[in-house]
DNA sequence: CCGCGTATGTGACGGCCATCACGCTTACCT
DNA sequence: AGGTAAGCGTGATGGCCGTCACATACGCGG
């Protein structure tokens, strides 16, 4: 199948499914079923139990997010086109965390846990990769927290963007456009400090609006900002 | 050799090591070389590009802890014996993240890479042992964030607290005597506020003072404050 | 027994940020 | 076009918690 080569071809380079090979993934990809998602639409509810399959974007874009103790949505992470998700659940077979819903008409494939693990079996080799996938998983995580816990504000909004630029198109475009409140339950913020940071921002020329879109004129500072706070 | 046996049998229920089997890790144990470390001593440090090992404590306590950008210690967890620490930079090979050192007069086991990779290849099925303890460690990532963004001083405290009672040990003693100040940097709060919390608790009966140990007297207390926050 | 360093209690102050309140703009629908 | 809902800007207020300051207690070597 030749349609099967161009989903590996739109594969993220970070994903999971980059440690098998290349014969491996296509027999995998077959298994796996296609499905078509309208804007809002969830494809995996928090505290589901049904975590026998992992999710791979084809077009679109979806949204993970689960509701915190206090009611709160908190947003973990924005996916484009090629990349995994529901992988954790599908691995230890445990229960949805988090919900993952379209934020745009998207169309995604349902891998059955049995075929990926069947897959990385065949491969021994393969083993390694999934594994540094997985520990640098968890690199990212302790970084999170680690700036979550000493970062004020700006940072962390900063970081936020930063996740959002668009690594496929020049000129500071974002893969997806967030709402402000969006944008603070991704960065874990109030709604109303994204607006003041946004403005001040905008008017130090960092960031730009093209009609309701956030455009990023000058990345290198936000980058700057996410990774080391506003201590210089 | 009987002594690996007895390591084995030591071996922390929720370790990576325990996706083994037994022939196997028995192998993996035989290739690694014994250390001893002195209070105070550091056997990894953060930066550090020798990521070609991973940890098993024998005897004694291990502190995991990392500096952040803002100068401040942060400690990521404690180990007891038969935990296993600094797996992330030998699955990935990359720097090294946190510094780990001895709490306490320590022996450990330094596991190279290669033989713990070894062991995993000449077993498929255990991978997928591995794979569920990895993604096990990110899920429970994912909850620290979420309950670091959305509690309250007194509900971190809790759930450090919750994680240094030993479990061995009935009466609600600690694995660990840490100082205030330890306590805080476990926590993510101010060591001020950390004596003003546990002042409080003591004088609600919920833990108690002896001589300069912590003991717990309401796990419970603390084991729902940790996971709910103080809005009930 | 006497210092001295380290761990701990406790008050006061101030900054950061969530919340509330409310007016304004923009999109979209019929 | 006009009405309605969703999104946005901005000030005021207050609470949580980090920081500073200092007092007290404890342990340890001489």
């Amino acid at each position: 199948m030749d349609k099967l080569d161009e989903v590996i071809a739109t594969l993220a380079p970070d994903t999971l499914l980059r440690a098998l090979d290349p014969a491996q993934l296509k027999n995998l990809l077959a298994k796996a079923s296609r499905r078509d998602l309208k804007p809002g639409e969830a494809i995996i509810t928090q505290g589901d139990e049904d975590g026998d399959f992992a999710v791979v974007l084809l077009s679109g874009g979806l949204k993970v997010s689960m509701v915190s103790a206090g009611g709160r949505e908190i947003i973990l992470s924005y996916c484009g086109p090629g990349e995994l998700v529901g992988e954790i659940a599908m691995l230890d077979s445990g229960p949805r965390t988090a919900t993952v819903s379209a934020v745009a008409a998207s169309s995604v494939l349902l891998l059955p846990q049995q075929a990926f693990l069947d897959a990385v079996m065949a491969n021994p080799a393969s083993i390694v990769g999934v594994m540094r996938e997985l520990a640098g998983r968890i690199r990212q995580l302790n970084l999170v927290i680690e700036s979550d816990r000493t970062f004020s504000m700006a940072p962390r909004l900063a970081r936020a963007i930063v996740r959002l630029i668009d690594p496929q198109q020049p000129g500071g475009h974002l893969r997806y456009n967030p709402s402000q409140s969006d944008l603070g339950a991704f960065a874990g913020l109030a709604r109303e400090n994204v607006s003041r940071l946004l403005s001040d921002w905008e008017a130090r020329g960092i960031v730009g609006r093209k009609g309701r879109a956030l455009v990023v004129h000058n990345a290198d500072y936000l980058q700057l900002l996410a990774e080391f706070g506003d201590e210089t």
